[in-house]
DNA sequence: CACTGATACTAAACCGGTTTTCTAACCCAG
DNA sequence: CTGGGTTAGAAAACCGGTTTAGTATCAGTG
């Protein structure tokens, strides 16, 4: 013995002496029955408390009326990091406008695959993405539309991006004409998804800008300069720490993300080392925190918000079987000069 | 003529000449057909590139398998406000940890009541809700399990809140014993669901600490300093110019929201007058910004994040169909006194 | 050898809508 | 009065799974 059931289209049907179809269309297609039938058959359901269950209308119409956003780490560190947070923005904006909701997914028991086999959704967003991996394969055996964000482009996959390899570029190049020379560089594992080597992931991106304004000075990082790491602020603090820890301290610290770059400040300002005066940092995305944390982050300006519309609207314009006009998508970045970069000589 | 179907259960189920229900179990139950049927049916799906609809599944077991968050505006000003985010990111981590998605609902047509009918979630999690409005009926039409945030407490509502009345009353008297009596509110319009004079919104809970705070110093607030805003940063900024058009200045000002106040304080930055040394700020909510911003902002810091967490277990323990130990949850918050507010005196 | 119980599987009902197909009644023109 | 077209509504198929009820086969037991 449970709660009281909700009623069905049947006993509207039952109750008000028509057929299923006739309550169908009371609902759906007025113009089909008559005046007559159609308030008999909407009073019933007033009465009776009948509010079509959305899930059996989307599944006899074959729709979710949702799209989804893979996250591409755990929650706890997806969502605390504004720039996914903005980019979820620029979603939610599109969605909203086409009637649609947004469903965040999470990985499903740690897998991500996993979810996607899972996702209740008419398409899927995701960041970060290559095509061999698993998750392409699930989302196109599943015939389900997706876009990717920060993904490496691929004919099988409409992405949207800026030009990482030459934000980098401009980025360390901005870093070296300040004369700092003795430089380390905190990349991205891009865990979740990444095979090893993969040369074109947005993380191999970067790292090949950084190079070449390196190389272009006959300057080269050393193996132990270069730092992997989450793109979480807890990952980032402890990448403060263990750089603090060296016998020889770099004068900027280079970060793939302003997340991290603030994680590194922070243990930075906890160890009372002062930045840009002793160390200098920068960071990349400009994320809101960039500009108001102290000092302000120098940092590359990518608009998160415009990646998300754009995927988002590639993504519905997929669902409406309207072809893309460029599978690719680059917008432009600027790169921001803040205080925690200073000037330095030898 | 389009592109080819996906198979479904029935092609699998002739393709290896077994029975629908066979495949069925095959993929949830293996322990009810023999071994070697099981990997027989499971070849055959790999083989034709079967993965089972997930929507008809969860049809089946009437469930959705994702929780709901209501935006309590448009998604462009909810999704812009960092607590609302750090709610969400409460709400996610708990949704992760059961295997549920959390999908965001926008207004559907400009209508959270539409919304509401359409959602195609097993339960709600909504924020500054009050009983009596229709969003609340539907939930209860369609027995869908529902807790709020920042909604008014009601037998027939679960919720999360903090001490609104007391943290306001605390706020404004910290405002006060500052030396403060020049002081301009801008209040929360709560526009998206409010029907007028609700006197358990969380807004008027804070106006009445904010009140009892004044008259137990004899003053008063006149009607013309109270403001009354949308909780966003653009309504915060417009707010901010309307304060400084005005003949006689407050010495501070109190919002409802940090979002607002940092709009304000941008507004004010922009027309050169300082902060706090010209006038002071307060704020509510204490996201992230109000540490960071120059100069950092004094607020209530509420645990939003914690909120989300809170409600979410809540939620998925009336899904559960477990016991809730109280419908109405407290949580602590904390006045944080930084450098936008400065002591004054006439 | 008949009876019981388990095993491995199938047929059919079911979830709650939409949609196609069909029928009965009615209207109008020829 | 008849044939053709329209209208209002009903019956049944369908979406793609899960689940209940039932059947055939086989092993073990008294």
């Amino acid at each position: 013995m449970q709660g009281p059931k909700r009623p069905t289209i049947n006993d509207i049907a039952r109750e008000s002496g028509f057929s299923k179809t006739a309550v169908s269309f009371a609902f759906n297609d007025p113009s089909r029955i008559s005046e007559k039938t159609c308030q008999l058959i909407r009073e019933t359901a007033e009465r009776l408390g009948y509010i079509p269950d959305p899930m059996a209308r989307n599944f006899s119409l074959r729709r979710h009326l949702s799209i989804g956003f893979l996250l591409p780490q755990v929650v706890q560190y997806s969502l605390q990091n504004p720039y996914t947070m903005q980019v979820i923005q620029g979603i939610g904006t599109v969605c909203e406008t086409h009637g649609y909701t947004l469903t965040l997914i999470p990985p499903l028991h740690k897998s991500i695959t996993e979810a996607v086999r899972n996702a209740a959704v008419d398409g899927l967003i995701t960041m970060g993405m290559q095509v061999d991996m698993d998750i392409v394969s699930v989302m196109q055996t599943r015939l389900l539309p997706y876009v990717t964000i920060d993904g490496t482009p691929d004919e099988r996959m409409p992405s949207v991006n800026i030009q990482d390899e030459q934000a980098s570029y401009d980025l360390m190049n901005l870093v070296l004409s300040s004369g700092h020379t003795e430089i380390v560089v905190i990349a991205l594992s891009n865990d979740a998804f990444a095979k090893e080597g993969e040369a074109d992931s947005v993380p191999s991106k970067r790292m090949r800008g950084f190079n070449r304004a390196l190389s272009e000075r006959n300057l080269q990082l050393d193996e132990q300069n270069i730092l992997v790491c989450e793109c979480t602020l807890e990952d980032g603090k402890r990448m403060g720490k263990l750089i603090l820890q060296r016998a020889h301290r770099p004068t900027c610290v280079v970060a793939m993300s302003d997340i991290v770059a603030i994680g590194c400040m922070l243990s930075f300002k906890e160890a009372f080392v002062q930045v840009p005066s002793e160390i200098s940092v920068v960071g990349f995305d400009d994320i809101d925190e960039a500009a108001c944390i102290n000092p302000s982050l120098t940092t590359v300006s990518q608009p998160a918000k415009e990646k998300g519309r754009l995927a988002a609207e590639a993504l519905f314009r997929i669902l409406n079987k309207e072809e893309l006009t460029s599978a690719h998508m680059e917008i432009p970045y600027t790169i921001i000069r803040r205080e925690s970069l200073s000037d330095h000589q030898d």
